[in-house]
RNA sequence: GGCCCCAUCGACUAGCGGUCUAGGUCGUAGCCCUCUCAAGGCUAAAACACGGGUUCGAACCCCGUUGGGGCCGCCA
């Protein structure tokens, strides 16, 4: 049978990190078996829900690169896939457990009435047998059974048991969710019973915590997807550490894209312990896939941070521009980050703003003029030519690289770090290393 | 409070009764490379929560303790 895998999200906010690991393992799951995965909207809130989230959560998704075969904006063969579209099949259904005698009517609602005794164990896909009967099912205060709640008296069906209707309808054999709904589960399993339907699958994923071990949630920083993006985070590395979040491919594999993920994945390998949220881990990712990029796909994710920071991206090609980061390396954890550490080709202003020569002894300069008049001579500009050249010219001097090439690579780039300021100079160009070295008083 | 779940280095994890003097990755420390910083290479410190069983043998199985998480809404 054709396995049918859904995510649904309620739109009462961005696609956060959680949800995000739970369409992933969803998506992967589908993916991975050759199945479907569907997109349902959880929308009976009807004072938080909004169009605006939705769309949101789409994007986010999106993003990430989950796509899905059946949702609320490609429809599909077992829609509507918006719960406020299904009212009516939700009202239908409890009345057909109403006129059976297993629910009833109280002050506008329809309740479900929980019987003792019923046996409501079940075998989880990841966590194994769980043993739970409907006595369990009790009120916190008076320590009596409580009854479930099929329609609240708004008309909206509630969540335990839209789930439930849905889940069947649209014909879902799995159902891969956060650990935080084991204990939903019980009341679920017992309404799939009312209905002598055969219940899905069930996979529980680990929750996902911040570093204090609580839950993630706002006050751990950033949580949507959307903040991850515009912090220069790889839709790919976001992918791939979430995807490590609860799940481990074995041989060690780390590093991997979505197909090779989607290869892999199994969910009987996925984890029981709630995993802590490291970004650090997420920063070495990205690094590894922000290498591996090509460089014209670099200098796209680059240019966003680029324009950000004010510089005049368009003033240059992409070849000279592209160049200048894959000359970056590995050098920088996101694409804002790169962006910051390479603003100097792009633009001299930024490095007037951070050095002046005034730092420079005095006694150096007339070495340092010399110095870089013998490079701005070299016939042949290019890296290995102006590194011998320097080189040369500082074992003859008696003197130390390290004092010419740091004043150089301040003059050139601002700061005290970069790629070898030979290569930087070579890319630069004569004429614009020049006017660098004339704006100090250099050459 | 009740019910459920979980428990390997600081973090993510491998391990599914002997191959474990417990492996990998991030992070941390050191060394190499070197015009600086990343990258890269090498090395180090770093864990089976505790107590009972079962077994010839336990990180792996059972029980308890402790610790952590989740749920107990006419929220999802």
């Amino acid at each position: 049978m054709e396995t049918r895998a859904r995510f649904a999200p309620s739109p009462t906010g961005a696609l956060h990190i959680g949800g995000g690991h739970t369409a992933l393992f969803n998506w992967l799951w589908a993916r991975r078996t050759g199945g479907k995965f569907i997109l349902r909207i959880e929308d009976t809130d009807r004072a938080r829900s909004t169009a605006e989230y939705e769309e949101t959560i789409m994007s986010g998704m999106t993003w990430l690169g989950l796509d899905w075969d059946e949702g609320p904006d490609k429809g599909g063969p077992r829609g509507p896939y918006r719960q406020s579209e299904r009212l009516d099949l939700y009202r239908e259904h409890a009345e057909r457990l109403t006129a059976e005698g297993k629910a009833y009517r109280a002050e506008g609602a329809i309740l479900f009435r929980v019987l003792p005794d019923v046996d409501l164990s079940f075998d989880d896909i990841v966590y194994g047998r769980i043993e739970t009967k409907s006595d369990g099912l009790k009120d916190r205060e008076s320590e009596g059974l409580k009854d479930i709640v099929l329609i609240k008296s708004d008309g909206m069906p509630t969540y335990n048991y839209a789930v439930v209707i849905d889940d069947h309808l649209m014909e879902i054999t799995h159902v891969i969710r956060g650990e935080d709904h084991i204990s939903n589960t019980p009341k679920q399993l017992l309404l799939y019973g009312a209905f002598g339907w055969k219940p899905p699958r069930f996979a529980h994923l680990p929750m996902i915590l911040g570093k204090d071990k609580k839950k993630l949630s706002k006050r751990h920083g950033a949580t949507s997807v959307y903040e991850f993006r515009d912090m220069g985070y790889m839709p790919d590395s976001v992918f791939n550490f979430l995807a490590l979040l609860g799940w481990s491919a074995g041989e060690d594999r780390e590093i991997f894209d979505r197909r090779e993920a989607s290869a892999l994945f199994e969910l009987s390998r996925v984890t029981r312990k709630p995993a802590v949220f490291d970004p650090d881990k997420l920063n070495f990712i990205n690094q590894e896939h922000l290498k591996r990029l090509d460089p014209m796909a670099r200098l796209e994710l680059v240019k966003p941070f680029w324009r950000e920071l004010g510089l005049p991206v368009g003033g240059h090609d992409d070849a000279y521009l592209a160049g200048a980061l894959t000359l970056m390396g590995g050098r920088g954890q996101t694409a804002k980050e790169l962006a910051g550490f390479s603003d100097y080709y792009v633009s001299f202003e930024p490095v007037k703003e951070r050095w002046t020569a005034e730092g420079v002894p005095d006694g150096l300069r007339p070495g340092l003029r010399e110095f870089f008049a013998a490079l701005l001579a070299e016939p042949e500009w290019a890296a290995e030519k102006l590194e011998a050249r320097a080189r040369a010219w500082v074992e003859e001097k008696g003197a130390k690289m390290k004092d010419y090439a740091m004043t150089l690579r301040f003059a050139l780039t601002g700061m005290k770090v970069s790629p070898g300021i030979f290569e930087v100079a070579a890319l630069l160009g004569r004429g614009e290393v020049r006017r660098r070295l004339e704006f100090y008083g250099l050459c």
